[in-house]
DNA sequence: AATGAATGAGAATTCATTCAT
DNA sequence: AATGAATGAATTCTCATTCAT
């Protein structure tokens, strides 16, 4: 039996593969991903069968990893804003801590190589986080919104806190405090 | 004398790039944009000379027209939360009116082509803005943040606003009302 | 009536083109020449209707120049030695002072853009320095060789003699007077 | 491991740009190389990173080339003037035969795209000869002139003779003597 | 499975030449 | 006649992808 596809290299190929576009955007060759992850040229597509397909696979990988993020200690049985601050929580620190992930994913979704059936597939990852939205909104804790721009608004605060912090690592606490803050405002009833 | 180089040459290609790179992202073909502009592909080098130069000039063209979008009516002397109304209302009226200029100018501002001293130069542009900004804040209107930390709420909640009318144009005021009040709420002192 | 061409104009396209083909090679753009003619681009093909053109009047140009560089106080009663010592000194000067020219003609006379019909034109320029050649070599000065030979030895050992002189200018006269004794002993009978 | 990169190739690179570029000049595009070569454009940069890269090797491949045929046999126990004679012949065998090598050696080395240093290893191939030459020079056998410019001398009647033995191939052997001969009695004593 | 040489379509850019002014 | 904007064919070089080893 002939040697099996090795689950290392294909991470190494998308660690590469975050490294390079975050640094050179989408259009840098696949060359510089296979140097990097140290793998031949011709390896990385044994691994993905073009470049879109890689493409598309980086973007629910980062997805499924910022999901696995944030779902753990999720706590379920807390009251509606301790769940919203660990959201938020998770999600802020994870951005601090990731940056490249965060560009490239972002990246990743404004671009026509990925599919919508990815971008879809994408946003399945986080159906409990949604439900979790859906659940306090209906709860009547949140002003009448839908629950998906609720949810937009809360990423939207939490992207502009972790550009704050990554500016200002020192204010790491404040800001994550005070963009909190600013969504529960937003959002919550009075 | 030949004949003098044309504005609406120059435009015409600045608004075929925008429709390109809108679709099919900034890798697309400048062979493709000149088509589109009605044009030979030598004349558009004649007017950028190289495609990272007309990168970073439509970059700064979209910035000047939004900017010229959001002055004029400007109510300086009314109160601040009239300001922030109106510099709100022009925001998301052009971002709904010009899809393809505010997906072209974010792709813009994430791509390591545009340089940081045109992305620099284009927040010049809205010095007007961020004064108002900085003047309401030390006016003790609304909490106690940097003014670029409640301004960069302000535009991400805007967007979130955009992308929501974008796909329910007939919520557009609704939302737009509603994503003022968030703002309000999140940044103002009670 | 429309203003005639001018000479200087011409003129100018010329001294620009040896100046850019000497220190860039045939293959330099049009565009650099008119610019150091201080002429518009379109100008410089209503004075030569295409590259090749300017290439070829530019080498029956310079092949003219150096004829009537070489033929004046030509000392047509003298002895043989004497005219050709003429001949010798009159070409080495000229290379000496114009090495540009020199080396253009050169990069022409290897050209496939310069027609087989300009290369016999422009030998026909120096049917005067033949006919003497010829004339001395039937006159028996010279060992049994045919005339062209003895005549493009003269010129290669005139163009080594410039070569030295262009880089040690100090010992101008010495490797001039080595360079034609050298010929002489080359070529005459004892 | 992967096909290694052939010597073979690289080797019909170099044959097919000699052809090529005698015939049209350096001007000529890659692509007809790479015909000629029967190899796809992309290859021709496997193995030469630019044209530039290819010119300059080109030129050491001609110069490595020429000094591997005028070296072997070389007499060095024999007295100078067979030294020379031998040295002498075997560039006018090699330049007769091979005429489209030594005209694009020539382009090249009157091309800016070859650098100094290119220029300057190519020289160094020839340190043998030259060594030849300074030996004899100061062995008093030549009248008193620097060893570079009686090498000149000899190269540039070599050249002279190539050309009239290549237009009268039927007189080879009568202007390799008779070029030989003016040589010597050009550079040596009596 | 891994490698990297080979491929050739495609990309940005140049440039001789034309032509409107 | 002079100008320089407009043109588009041609050129060098890149890069995703294939394939021989």
């Amino acid at each position: 039996m002939a040697r099996p596809k090795s689950e290392d290299k294909r991470n190494a190929i998308l660690s590469a593969a975050i490294e390079v576009f975050a640094e050179q955007g989408l259009g840098c060759p696949t060359l510089k991903i296979a140097r990097l992850a140290g793998v031949a040229e011709g390896t990385l597509f044994n691994y993905f069968s073009s470049k879109d397909v890689l493409l598309n696979e980086l973007y629910l990988h980062i997805k499924a990893e910022l999901r696995d993020v944030m779902m753990p200690g999720y706590p379920r049985t807390e009251t509606v804003k301790k769940r919203a601050r660990h959201a938020w929580q998770s999600y802020v620190d994870w951005g601090v801590a990731e940056p490249q992930k965060r560009k490239v994913v972002a990246l990743l979704g404004m671009s026509a190589q990925v599919t919508e059936q990815s971008k879809l597939a994408g946003m399945q990852d986080f159906c409990e986080v949604n439900d979790m939205m859906q659940e306090s909104i209906t709860s009547g804790l949140f002003r009448d919104q839908p629950a998906a721009f609720v949810s937009a608004i809360m990423g939207a605060l939490a992207d502009t806190t972790i550009d704050f912090i990554r500016r200002e690592p020192d204010q790491a606490e404040r800001y994550a405090e005070a963009g909190f803050q600013a969504f529960w405002s937003a959002t919550a009833k009075e």
